[in-house]
DNA sequence: ATGCATGAGGC
DNA sequence: CCTCATGCATA
């Protein structure tokens, strides 16, 4: 019945977490993410401000537009442009359950920091307070009674990075100190690979969901199957950094297997042509999400209690608003945009 | 394509 | 309670 999950992280380098702003990290994501945010910098607005910032935050919060730009993680959509790549779930072979693939390495933990002012909300609730208003939050039945268990097969997956990636490596980034490894996790290497990856797909005439499922027929220990969304992300470049590098080598079998198998076929032309409760998704209504926005341009990690605040402030779920810190943080925390180079 | 959610694993 | 990898539901 539970999935006695062994996520377990396959750590392309010992230690490739990073402490965020500790001197242990020497990854590049750390490096990454420290030039994403100035997190020092909240702190001591926290502590030092109140007025003035709040008004800032109310002000950005009632202007939204600029709230929104300032992290600009997506372009923001355009959907159905591109309605041969997202269809509906063309292959409904759910082989099995979401197996891991972890990159989980042992990380870091980051709740240092500290949350000084607490004058600071009651201020932005109250000035926030109007947006409740036009109160768009009907639902937020989302109690997690939900059924859903991960298994995942250990596996070391960590080393394929370098072992399994020599036979079809790509050592394109010519640089003569770079090694091995380091080739793989390059930014740049990785965002030419994922658009390689979609066109090579998409001249295979195969949807992202396809993809997702068939990466269980590769066999690949501990590799199982994958969503659509997990594969669109991969393309578009939106997961982290260890992320895609992790399923960087599972993606490249599968392609290169799929592109095997349509030689095969193209060689032998004749023979046979021939392949309970559903979650609500809660929505947040814009006024709200604009307030979500202010708050975190302030304190990103908020306590307990001021989420409770907000919480409340907002007529919204307290789980729902920590969930949507929680998110909020590992976009910031996504590829995309992150600029390591 | 993306918003909100779950759950393992780490403190 | 957080981070991370992922997924379902939905625009």
């Amino acid at each position: 019945m539970m999935s006695m999950n062994s996520k377990q992280a396959f750590s392309m380098h010992p230690m490739l977490h990073e402490p965020k702003y500790a001197p242990l990290h020497s990854s590049s994501e750390a490096i990454r993410r420290a030039c994403l945010q100035a997190p020092q910098l909240q702190g001591n607005i926290f502590a030092g401000f109140d007025e003035t910032l709040l008004r800032g935050a109310e002000a950005l919060a009632a202007v939204d537009i600029v709230s929104q730009k300032t992290h600009p993680f997506k372009p923001d959509a355009t959907y159905h442009t591109m309605s041969s790549v997202c269809t509906p779930t063309s292959s409904s072979v759910h082989l099995h359950h979401p197996s891991v693939l972890t990159t989980h390495h042992s990380h870091h933990h980051p709740h240092s920091h500290h949350q000084p002012s607490q004058g600071l909300d009651q201020d932005l609730l109250d000035h926030l307070n109007p947006a409740l208003s036009l109160g768009g939050v009907p639902d937020i039945g989302s109690t997690p009674s939900h059924p859903h268990a991960h298994m995942s097969a250990m596996n070391h997956m960590a080393h394929h990075t370098q072992s399994m990636n020599m036979s079809h490596n790509h050592s394109l980034s010519g640089h003569p100190g770079l090694s091995c490894s380091e080739s793989e996790t390059d930014p740049r290497e990785l965002e030419s690979f994922a658009e390689r990856f979609k066109q090579r797909r998409i001249k295979l005439g195969v949807t992202q969901a396809d993809v997702g499922s068939a990466l269980a027929n590769l066999k690949i220990p501990g590799v199982g199957c994958l969503s659509q969304s997990t594969i669109c992300r991969f393309e578009s470049l939106t997961l982290s950094h260890n992320n895609m590098v992790a399923l960087k080598p599972i993606l490249e079998a599968w392609l290169e297997e799929a592109e095997r198998a349509q030689r095969e076929k193209m060689t032998k032309p004749e023979i046979f042509t021939s392949g309970d409760k559903k979650r609500k998704r809660t929505s947040i209504a814009a006024p709200e999400k604009r307030s979500l926005e202010a708050y975190f341009a302030v304190q990103p990690r908020p306590s307990s209690e001021k989420i409770a605040a907000i919480a409340e402030k907002l007529d919204l779920k307290k789980n729902v608003v920590r969930v949507w810190f929680c998110n909020q943080r590992q976009k910031q925390k996504r590829m995309k945009f992150s600029a390591t180079y």
